[in-house]
DNA sequence: TAGATTGTTAATCGATTAACAATC
DNA sequence: TAGATTGTTAATCGATTAACAATC
C-alpha cells in the first residue's frame, strides 16, 4: 500500500519527462527529482516488474506505459459527482479526468434549486434518481461532495446500485463492504496536521528558550 | 508522523462522543469504532502523555481538550486562500476552519475579473498585493488553489514573506525551506489510487479464472 | 572490456501488535 | 477486594535503506 501511494507520482514525474522529451533515467536522478532514495525506487518498480535495464537506466516512454497501466489507466471509468456544491462545482472542473478515461457524467444532488439545471457542461439530477442512472450507465467510481450527515446514507445507496468505489471529500469516515474501496479527502484533518506541526515548532522553540534561560542560571551560581 | 496523521481523526471521533453526551471511552471501545486497535489507541496517546486512567479509560471531555492543544487548536490562526477559480471558492465556504480559530480573511488572484469583488464574503485582491498583506496581517497559512505551472512561484512569494505553512492543492511537489510546511491534497493522485484498486482487482478475478480453467484440464487430463 | 546501473538479498529502522504488570 | 483498563515493555511485522553481484 506505502508503495501504490507512490505511483500516481511516479507518474506524474515520468509524465512531465516525456514531455520534455528526456528518454532515459536514472533511479538516482528520479531519486533527487523526487526526494526519494535511488534503493526504494529500484524497490518500488520492482516489486511490480523489472522495467529497467542494467546499465541503462528506465526508459521513461516504456516505464509512463507501464506505470500508466498498473494505475489502470489504460481503461475508461464511468464517474458521477454526488452533492452540487462549491466543491463538486470545482471537481466537475477537472480536465485532467477526462484526459485519463475517467468520464464524468452526470451529478447528483436534493437541492431543487439546482436538479434540471446544468453546471459546467454537467447535468444535476436529483439523488432518487441516482440508483436507476449508476445501473444503467455502469458507473464505476462516485465522487461524494455532500456534508458529512449525509454521506452514509448516500454511500450505502451508491453502494447497493453497484458503484465500486468512492472519493469521500465529506469529514465522514464510510462504512462498507470490503470489496468497496473508498478513498478520504479530508481538507480540514489536512489543515490540522498544520496547525499541529506550528505549534510543535513553537512549542520547540520555548523549550530552547527555557534551556538557555536555565543555563544562564546556572552559570550564575557557578559565579558564587 | 504516522501518529500525527491520526490526531485530527482521533479529534473528530472525540468531538462527536462529547456532543452526544458520552463521559468516558476505552482504548477498546474507540478502537471498535475507529477500526484501529486498542493497543495502538493506547500506543498514540500514551505517546503525547498519559491521558487515561487505569481501571476507568479516557474522559473524553478532557482527552478532546488535550488533543485539540496538540493540534495548536487553542490557538488562532491567519490564512489567505490563493487562486479565486472554483476551488479556492468551495474551501471559502468551508464554516468549520472559523470554529476552530483559523481564520481566512482574504482571497488572492490575478484574473482582473475577480480582483475587485468579493467571492461569499471574501475579498479578492491581486496577487502582486500579497506579500504586503501577508506581512500586513501576519498570516500564518496559505491555501494554494492554483494551477500547478504557477504553484511554485507563489509558493516562494509565500514563503519569502512570512507564510508559516501551506495546504497544497495544486498537482506540483512544492519546494520550500525546511522550516515551512506543506502539506499537500492532490485529488488526481487520489482517485488514481482507486483507478488501481480497482484494475488490481479485475487482475486478480482474471487470474482466478484461468487457474480454474487450468484446474478443470487437470481434471480433463486425469480422466485418461 | 570498462563503466554504469539495475535487480535482489541482507541489514536496519520504525511502526504496529501482543502481553502483562501497575493501578485506579 | 475484585474487575477493568491503562501504561509500558517486548515481539512482530512491514517498509526503507544499504550493499553488491548480475548484466547491459
Amino acid at each position: 500500500m506505502a508503495v501504490i501511494r507512490r505511483l500516481p507520482r511516479y507518474y506524474q514525474y515520468l509524465n512531465r519527462l516525456q514531455k520534455k522529451g528526456i528518454q532515459k533515467i536514472s533511479s538516482t536522478e528520479l531519486a533527487r527529482m523526487m526526494g526519494l532514495t535511488a534503493s526504494q525506487i529500484r524497490q518500488d518498480l520492482n516489486s511490480f516488474g523489472a522495467y529497467g535495464q542494467q546499465g541503462y537506466g528506465y526508459n521513461v516512454v516504456d516505464l509512463r506505459f507501464e506505470i500508466q497501466n498498473l494505475l489502470g489507466l489504460s481503461e475508461n471509468y464511468n464517474c458521477i459527482i454526488v452533492g452540487a456544491g462549491h466543491l463538486g462545482h470545482a471537481v466537475s472542473h477537472y480536465e485532467r479526468f477526462a484526459r485519463e478515461g475517467i468520464y464524468i457524467t452526470a451529478m447528483f444532488d436534493v437541492d431543487t434549486e439546482l436538479v434540471g439545471k446544468n453546471v459546467g457542461h454537467l447535468p444535476v439530477y436529483h439523488v432518487d434518481d441516482m440508483g436507476k442512472y449508476v445501473k444503467k450507465h455502469k458507473v464505476d467510481i462516485a465522487i461524494l461532495c455532500v456534508p458529512a450527515d449525509v454521506a452514509q446514507g448516500i454511500s450505502n445507496l451508491l453502494v447497493g446500485c453497484g458503484v465500486k468505489a468512492i472519493l469521500n471529500f465529506s469529514a465522514f469516515d464510510l462504512n462498507v463492504p470490503e470489496d468497496i474501496f473508498v478513498e478520504n479527502i479530508n481538507i480540514i484533518d489536512s489543515m490540522f496536521t498544520l496547525t499541529y506541526r506550528i505549534g510543535e515548532k513553537k512549542r520547540h522553540i520555548e523549550e530552547d528558550l527555557n534551556e538557555s534561560m536555565f543555563e544562564e542560571e546556572e552559570d550564575v551560581t557557578t559565579l558564587f
